[in-house]
This record gives C-alpha cells, sequence and structure tokens, in this order.
DNA sequence: TTTT
DNA sequence: TTTT
C-alpha cells in the first residue's frame, strides 16, 4: 500500500517531456498549504513534486496551469540520480495516477481549454470535474512483467 | 488502518446534537462527484453520511453550510441499530477527523462566520482553509480504554 | 475525490457473481480492526462490505478466503434498492481497485495457490504481494461515456 | 488536504533524539514493495524516510524494529537544509500521525516489549495492533499559534 | 450474518 | 526555484 492524495495549486505551468521511447512525462510543482500556522503566525505550505506519465501526462500539460487548483491520488517514489558533482542525490516525488480538478488559477475564464469554470463556485457544475481519464498508465498492463503475482 | 477521504459539497445544513453525556455530534450528508459519467452521459454523485465529533463537531455546524464545498478525512464505521419494524438495520457512515474548507456555499460572503469567502475563487485567499482545530476528541485519550495496547 | 483505504481480514471466503452481461462481481465483508479497544476494554472492528469488479473479482475470488489479511484502496459507492418489504433500502460499500495480499487466513500453506505463504513472515518475500493485477476495471475507457471531461 | 498511508518494513531500528526544546523525534527508513515488477522482473521497493513526533516517538522507538510491518498515515512534508558543501537542499519527507502494527520483524518473541508476535500470523492476536496511542502531538493544540482559521 |  |  502506498498512497497519497493531496489537494493544493500548481506553483507554475506543468512541464512536458517525451522520453526516448515516446512515452509523455509531465511533471509541476504542487504547493499544498499546512493546516495549521507556524510559530509566527504564518501560513505556510509544502512544495511536493509530481509527475504524471502517459496519456494523462498530455492531459495535464494541456489543462492545467500554474495557480490551478486540483486533487490528486498518486504514489510516493522514492529515486536517485546522479547529480553533476558526481555524487548520489535521493529524491523522492509523487507520481499521480488520479487528477481533479478544483477551481481554476485563472481570473479569466479559460475558454476553449475544456473547462468552463464560473466565478460563482456553487453554479459552476464542473467543480471536482476530472481532468484525466484512466487510473494508470494502462497499456503497460499488457506485458508479463507487469502481472505482480 | 480505516481511512477515508473525500472531497465534496454538503446537500444540506449540519445538524448538531448533544449526547447525554454532554458531548456534541454533529452530522450531514455530502455529494461526491463520481469520476465517470454513467451510460446515459449523466454526471453521478455519491451521497456518503457524515459524522463529527466534539469540539469539531461545533465548529462543523457553526462554519459549514448547504453547499460548501469541504474536503475531508476519517473513518469508516459500520453500525446497526433497531429499526421501527423491529429489524436490524446496518448502516455505515464516515466519522470525520479532519476538514478542510475548500469553498463556500453562499454567494454572498458570510459576514462574521469566520470565513470571508467571495465568489470568485482565485481571488479567495482562504481556500483550503482548515475549519477544524483538532485531530480527533482528545479528551477521550485520558483514560485507559483509549490506548491502543 | 472518493478514497478509501482499509486494512482487515475476510469474514468469510469471498463471493463470485457474474452480471448478465457476464462481467464479474466479487464480494466480501472485510473485518477491520478499530485503533482504540470500547468502554469495556474490547477490541471491536468494522465490518465493511467490499465490491470488487472484472478481472480483479476473479483474482479476488480465486486466490482470498476467510481469514485471508489484506489492504485494499477503493472508493465509497451510496446506492439504494428496493428491499423484499418494498421499501426503499440504502447502503454504502467499498469498490475496491486495487487489492494486496498482507498474510493468509489458513494455517496450512496454501500450496498450489499461487501464493506460498510460510509461518515466518520475515522470511516472506511475497508479504505485500499484489493479488490483483489492473487498478480498475479498463474496458470501461472503451466507449466516451466514461471519459470525465 | 495532504495524506499518506503506507504500507511496510523498516530498514533498520529507529532512531530516537530530543529537540532542543525536549521534544521527542524518532527517524526510520520504510520499504514499500512496488506493485508491479520492472522489467527484468525483479521486485522493487520504495525507501521512504519517516518522522514521528512526541509521544509517538517514544511509543515508535521503543516497540518498532529493522523488520516490523507496519501501515501508517501522516502528511508529506518538504523541507530545505543547507548542505556541507554550502547548497541548499530539498528533501520531502513524511510525518507519521498514526502507526499501525502489522507484524514483527523478529522471529523470536518481543518479550516485555508489549506485543507477544509469534512467528504464525494466523495465531497471532495482535496483529493490526496500533502501536500509538495519540493522533498527533496535542499539547501544540493549547497556543493559539495552532489553531486553524 | 462477522475476521485474527 | 514556489501557488491562492
Amino acid at each position: 500500500m502506498n498512497k497519497v492524495i493531496l489537494l493544493g495549486r500548481l506553483t507554475r505551468d506543468p512541464e512536458m517531456k517525451n522520453t526516448t521511447t515516446g512515452k509523455a512525462v509531465t511533471r509541476f510543482s504542487l504547493a499544498v498549504d499546512r493546516r495549521f500556522k507556524n510559530k509566527d503566525g504564518q501560513k505556510e505550505a509544502d512544495f511536493i513534486n509530481i509527475v504524471v506519465w502517459g496519456k494523462q501526462a498530455e492531459f495535464a500539460a494541456q489543462y492545467l496551469t500554474k495557480g490551478s487548483q486540483i486533487s490528486l491520488s498518486g504514489r510516493l517514489e522514492a529515486r536517485s540520480y546522479e547529480a553533476q558533482d558526481g555524487q548520489r542525490r535521493y529524491i523522492t516525488e509523487v507520481v499521480a495516477d488520479e487528477i481533479n480538478f478544483v477551481s481554476s488559477g485563472q481570473k479569466s475564464s479559460n475558454a476553449g481549454a475544456g473547462f468552463q469554470q464560473t466565478s460563482a463556485p456553487q453554479s459552476a457544475n464542473n467543480n471536482n470535474m476530472s481532468v484525466m481519464g484512466l487510473d494508470e498508465d494502462f497499456h503497460l498492463m499488457a506485458d508479463d512483467d507487469d502481472i505482480p503475482f
């Protein structure tokens, strides 16, 4: 069991790349407000690195922008890489497999983007709308290596 | 492990009662949108019964109203009771221990209620504000029966 | 967002059926221990109804038995049905989309069942083994109605 | 909303320290098995850094050892610190607020440790026993800074 | 109607 | 390196 559930806002526009095998990867940082203020009465946030793969990566790149408020679920992944100084560096990020749109980060409505977010939350029938269509990158399931038993 | 995480809107104003021992209990129903439309292209929702105890019950009763958008975490509880027809009836509800305010259900600002939610989500600096102060009903911890080992 | 994460034991063998459309559904009840004893010092449990669909339903029916300890994640679903007495009855159950095997409910090893659970947890390299291969019933994704935007 | 739920095993004995203000902090690394094997058919795990505060830190230090199988819930926290080379380094760890014991990492029973875990999981009446008594470090709640509204 |  |  390895589950992460977050609610927050993109700190910048997502960045999509393609792996050498042609698979899309989108990355962004999510600002997640802490429940409690710190000693100085300041509201703080945690900035969590998010990774999205495959078809969802394309949706994320297309529909999310800096300031978008989303909820997501995924799993924690720890990996290491060689830094420029030759040292091994360890980072942990969240691989999202489900992203839900909560509200736009844009003041002006995102015309043509697939969402019509209005300013009145209670009239918006697209709050909590799901941005993503799939619960993971399924075609991976085709080869045996992915069968977990 | 018994965790539930929900994001949705109150279908009506919360109702607070006091137990005979003087403890506050607040109940409401939360509409949680499904990710996928049904065969008829209709958006559906699940309506989940939420229970909140103690100090948080008071906060919930005070700050939440029909239409409030909240995220919450808690645990699933199954209980049975004797129905009017003498039969045993089984119900399962979510006992919330953490509630976060996402957006108001009110068009007009909730003056004096502790939140100043405006109608424009992107200008609201109190999105994701926490409504609740405690992570469970702690004074229960005082007596031995609550120690889990 | 609608997430449930549970860790518990099957109270009986799972029951698989097939819908009229030929889709497998497996149901069982999961006993989830409460963290705290009640006033009488008694350990209690919640008994949660679990539903599994599709390919996973078949796996669950095949590999899980009364007493199996599993962790699962899924979503809460509330539905109503007509009871025998003609009344509308409301029930909420957990639709599991990911099930992980933690330990067998059998004293004797489950020879031939795909798991070789030994009695020494620390030597068992198949603890937490995933029983299920898919994260939902994906072929649903094929038709437009399931696209959430 | 910031929730993490993990099921895994301690990779080493937990380490407890005391802050200058006299508060206990315990740290350990949790090996969380991945659901799917990698391309080479190898089972992999993520190694997640866990932090526990206050009274729970003491319990964790006392009852958990290398190999203990636990489930936990908590929140993701990202922080930065100055590395030896003067550079800012970013790390994210899980602050656990609820830990449940699933099985011991010890072959021999942990006599006197509060758990009597035997080597046969199905006979152990303390599976899923809760190690921790509190759901966070509550006395923090006493001062105003912690009130989230 | 409940598991270990 | 951070969002509202």
